[in-house]
DNA sequence: ACTTAGCGATAGTATTACTATTATATTTGC
DNA sequence: GCAAATATAATAGTAATACTATCGCTAAGT
């Protein structure tokens, strides 16, 4: 899988960026070492000028890439959604049989995320971290509708469009795919972190993952008949 | 149900506060009017400073009251899930039916807040909505641990727990009763947030309450013997 | 050789999130 | 009714943040 990856970019919105951090070595360093900084002292914490520091390169050359810290959150968390998506896309696209699909589905977007090693400068797995720590920072903000219709969230809103269709395909009756759809991506952030947080509060551990509850979930839900 | 809880305090985790705001006319201005303005201007937005004018105090008295904003915070959402755990209780306790019991507890957490005359410095409908917007903010930090251990989210882990309690009285075989119970709160305010800001990928809208999309969820999942 | 883009360096700004100190007003105890 | 204690206001100050603006160097392209 890995080599076949290889070379396929993640699309992001070009709004996001003033200059395509892909496109040089600096913009690739912002990228990876964002992603190393954010995880190690957390978003509050991270500025431009301490990024700048451990890339041995001066805050005014960061803003050459990116507008201001909330943009740089947005992209890597469009990022990481594009490449949640490619995975998912990939391994579902051949599956005939709309359960098996939507379970595949699940356990692709519910899985610890593992090392890919088809982009060198992205560390995916303290990524998925961020995500889980850090990405209902980048809605929960007074400018979340402007920032909407500029279609910053589109890749996150595609991928929870894509399971929605999933689900239907499984149960067209079901009268909630896309609220079902949304609760699947938002809960597995969610069990993940309070697994290493508040364990009191979810079953979820070392041994049962968020993978086997959603699953559960999503099956005895769907398969169910309209009742009570 | 309004004369019957006055009077009822909401015990709050004295560390959150320096002082306590209801002992005072300033501490319950401080509380009414931060409500109002997060939820005006949003909780990146608020300052003690902009809350000091507003009140016609000085910044300086304010921070006898609060350590901190994020406390400010802290204070505020306990708040809100003391109140909500009140009527939780209040409402259920009485009821010997366990899914009735279940159903009803539901239905408490994912309706929409209405006025509460009982409390008057706080607008509880307000609150709700800096609950949807802000409180995620409280806990996804880099002090979450520390704060955790000084019982910081006592409150909201006991709603969760007595919440995986009457799951648990519904069906005592369901493997995630915890998880499920976290699911239900964390999803009650994501699909507040979705209809107002993210229609395309939520059912709730208007005619479609929260509440009837995790009704229908809990009850098909706990309905269902285990099977596939 | 000339232009331009990219980057680094420096300086500067308004705001934030506080802390510290002093002064004044208010409450309370006697 | 007055002194003492307490609460609040006013002012000043600090380090850090999130930028903006300007300038100069350097390396690459034409």
């Amino acid at each position: 899988m890995d080599k076949l990856l290889q070379g396929v970019k993640i699309r992001i919105n070009d709004k996001l960026f003033v200059k395509d951090p892909e496109s040089s070595e600096l913009g690739k360093n912002i990228i990876r070492m964002s992603i190393l900084m954010i995880n190690e002292i957390g978003w509050e914490n991270f500025t431009f000028k301490k990024l700048g520091k451990q890339i041995g390169s001066n805050e005014s050359s960061i803003y050459r890439y990116f507008e201001n810290k909330h943009k740089l959150l947005l992209y890597l968390t469009s990022w990481y959604w594009g490449w949640m998506e490619y995975h998912l896309v990939l391994a579902t696209h051949s599956i005939g049989n709309p359960k098996v699909k939507l379970l595949k589905a699940i356990d692709i977007i519910t899985r610890e995320v593992i090392e890919d090693t088809a982009y060198l400068h992205i560390n995916e797995v303290l990524l998925n971290k961020i995500v889980i720590n850090e990405y209902s920072k980048s809605y929960l903000t007074k400018e979340v509708d402007a920032e909407n219709k500029e279609g910053y969230f589109i890749i996150y809103k595609r991928m929870v469009g894509r399971l929605r269709d999933m689900i239907k395909d499984v149960n067209p009756e079901y009268t909630y795919p896309s609220s079902l759809a949304s609760t699947i991506l938002e809960s597995t952030l969610h069990q993940h972190f309070l697994k290493d947080h508040f364990t009191s509060i979810t079953d979820c551990n070392a041994t049962v993952t968020p993978t086997q509850y959603l699953t559960h979930l999503v099956v005895n839900t769907l398969n169910q008949n309209v009742n009570e």
